[in-house]
Parts: C-alpha cells; sequence; structure tokens
DNA sequence: AAAAATATAGTACGAACGTTCGTTTTTCTT
DNA sequence: AAGAAAAACGAACGTTCGTACTATATTTTT
C-alpha cells in the first residue's frame, strides 16, 4: 500500500518525463534544508532560490506544501535505506547485521548526511505533536526501522546466537536512543566524543546479550 | 554573568510594575506553544491571540522575537529546575540524587509538563544547527544539567557508593539517550510504554555501577 | 517537422510574519 | 487626587508565506 519505488509513480498527478530528474534534485536540496531549519521552516521560496528555480515552477511538483514535505520525507528515507540499512543485509548473521544497522547509523551521523543531523530524528520531534499525514509517514518509516531491528534480535535469538533472555523491544529502544542521543550531543555541543560515547554504549548493549563471548577489547 | 535569578531584573529595559505577572503568563503559554509547534514555530500573533493580548502590547515586553525565544528558554529552565531538579536534592546521597532526576525527569514527561514533551529535548534539536544567542542559550542550561548529573556521579564514586571504575560521562550520557527516548518515542509514537522502557534502562545502568546491590526487584 | 504533452516562468492574491509608531488606558507614586 | 510612568492598544509598514492562474519554453510523441 505504502510501497511505490517500482513503477516510478509521477510527480503528483499525470506527469511524466524528464520533471522526474528535477524533482529528485530538489528534493536532495530539500532533504538538507528540512535537516537544518526543519520540515515546517522549508520554505517554497527559499528552496527556489537554493535551486535556481522560479517559485512557481518549483511549486508545480508538488500539489502542496504538505506533499512537499511527505516527498522530502520519503525520499530522506530511501537515502537512509541506501546508506545504513542496505549495506547491513550482506553480513549473514543477524547479530552482525544489527551491529552493521547501528555502526552505519552513527557513521552517517558523523559523515554528515545530512547537514543537520539525524533527519529523522529531528523531524520525529517536531511533528511529534502535529498531527497528519506528515507526521504519519513519520510513524510509519520510524515503526517499519523499529520492526526490522527488533526482527533481528528475535532471529539472532532463535539461533542461539542471542541470549534468550534478551528483550527485543528494550535492547532496540536503548539502541535507538544512544545513537540519538549522539545525534542530539553533536548538533548542539557540537562535541565529536558522541560518537565513541554511543559506540562504547552500543557495543556493551550488544556484547550483553551475545552469546559468543566476543569482549575482545 | 548569566545568572539574574535574584535581583527581579526588569522586562528588559527598564521597566518594574505590574507587567512582570502580564510577562510571566505570556512565557508560560508560550513554553507550552513553545514545546509543540517549535521555539521558531512560536509566532507573536498566534500567542497574542492566545493570551488575549494584542500583538504590539504582547511584542512590548520583549524587544525582539529572539529575545523572546531566549526569556522562553530561561523560564522553561526555571521550571525543569523547580520540577525535576530541586526536589532530587533533598535526597542526600547523591546516587539517591541521580536517580531521583532521572525519575523526575521521566515524570515531567509523563505527566506533561508541556504538551509537546521536553522543551530542551525539542529544542535543542531545532537549534542544534542555527548559531546564535538562542542556540547559546540551550547549550548553556544542557552543559549545566549535564555538569549536575555528572557531579553526582563523581561524588557517589568519591564516597564509595558507586563503582570506581564507572565513567560518570558515559552514564550521563547513556542515562540522557534513554529519557530522550521516552520522548520521542511518546510524542512521536503515542506509546506509553516507553516510558517502562526508559525506566528499566536506567535502573539497569544504575545498577550497574551501585555497589551496594540492591537488585530487589 | 508538427502536434501534443509537460515543465518552467511570470504575475498576482490574501494572509501572516516581525516590527514600528503614536495614542490611549491602566497602574503606581507622591 | 494629581501627575508621572509603564502597559496595552490599533493601525500600518515592508516582507515573505503558500497558492492560483496564465502564458511561454522545452520535451517527448507522432
Amino acid at each position: 500500500m505504502m510501497l511505490e519505488t517500482q513503477t516510478l509513480k509521477p510527480t503528483h498527478d499525470g506527469r511524466r518525463l524528464k520533471g522526474r530528474r528535477t524533482r529528485e534534485e530538489i528534493l536532495s536540496t530539500a532533504a538538507c534544508m528540512a535537516s537544518q531549519e526543519g520540515l515546517e521552516g522549508l520554505t517554497i521560496g527559499k528552496l527556489a532560490r537554493r535551486t535556481g528555480m522560479s517559485k512557481s515552477g518549483l511549486f508545480a511538483h508538488f500539489g502542496s506544501k504538505e506533499d512537499l514535505q511527505i516527498a522530502v520525507t520519503d525520499y530522506a528515507a530511501s537515502i537512509f535505506r541506501e546508506r545504513v540499512i542496505k549495506p547491513a543485509l550482506h553480513e549473514d548473521d543477524p547479530l552482525a547485521q544489527l551491529t552493521a544497522v547501528t555502526d552505519g547509523w552513527v557513521s552517517y551521523l558523523e559523515e554528515r548526511v545530512f547537514p543537520g543531523g539525524c533527519f529523522f530524528g529531528n523531524a520525529s520531534l517536531e511533528f511529534g505533536s502535529r498531527p497528519g499525514p506528515v507526521r504519519d509517514r513519520l510513524r510509519y518509516w520510524m515503526r517499519q526501522l523499529t520492526r526490522h531491528m527488533e526482527d533481528l534480535v528475535e532471529k539472532a535469538r532463535c539461533q542461539g546466537r542471542a541470549s534468550p533472555k534478551a528483550d527485543p523491544v528494550q535492547l532496540v529502544f536503548e539502541l535507538h536512543a544512544l545513537v540519538q542521543e549522539a545525534n542530539y550531543s553533536f548538533q548542539l555541543m557540537d562535541d565529536k566524543k558522541a560518537f565513541q560515547l554511543a559506540r562504547r554504549g552500543i557495543r556493551a548493549r550488544l556484547g550483553q546479550i551475545s552469546t559468543q563471548d566476543l569482549e575482545n577489547r
């Protein structure tokens, strides 16, 4: 119902052609701006200036600002998927996959994939108390991600690689907490040590539930 | 240089009288609004409507929107201090104080002291990548809070109540992470279980470093 | 190359933004 | 009770917001 990555859906109505390229460029710029100034602070005028287009020309790609915000959210989700989720799938062991996800996540913060930090961390807090389609979309993606991570823990438990006592929900809650704390700390305090702190916390948490005691180092 | 809680500094220039009461009411409303719509989304017009004042009358209490944002931040800090920090000081043992702070913090989220969640969590992410006096103020308060908590860990260590291996920075990083994750999860997902998850994580972290094994329950 | 379809630009709109100004009302001081 | 000081108001400012319409370029299809 919500996956439309295959047929290359038209911009918003019945368009098909080269506008898709322009649209992608707009979204790329928009996602960067939104990570810094927020999804609401993102403005059609500023976005047009930044991309060198006219307000109306840009606006025509999206039916409304709200649709733009949703499109940006989906775009950011695709970036996150390519950058963090997909590479981790190459690992075979589910616990290794989980480790790869959290590591990739922290790296994605460290390398400033979005200049304002974690797009979803920022947008989630911004739209947390604003009901509407944008919040719904953010919820959807975050649920998706949480489920994915919880599934990995569950699988690891079934395969005997994670302790049977490990609580997937609790563990993922804490891992997400550590990553987002790094985001916060790096953004507000400009403190690069945050990454080290997050990594150490993550490693400790994962080490606690792992059955093969690779407590080396 | 930055503490002005004593002499009841005038509104912003040379004012003295009953305007202070109005100003407080404005700030109270403003803090609630800002926690939901953000410090930038906070608008003079909407704030005036909500308080039943005229735009210009309200505006006169602050020299500019930026000054309003700073004033709101300071006001929120005072609420947080009264609500979370001060009550915890009644505990005698530093580790008990730390526990009281984190417990109070989670309760302050649970009881929706600010309807949009943790004022500072939200504002910090919003202004993380926006240099200026507002971000500086947020940094100042968050630094203050972090220092306070780290000091408590340090004291506990000196008194032998916390393990000498306990790293104050790491521990406070993780505690803050758990609290903020509860904020995120409750705001975006509307999930009350977040508080339980946060509390469990916090208790586990504190239990790990406590020397008196009160692992009861 | 012509025709059709789409993408971009131009202009204009009403509303809301932060801010200024001069006036009126309220509060405090004497 | 009178006078001064401070607080609140109403109207207007220039700007930007999101959006709507129309017209011109540019692609794409025929």
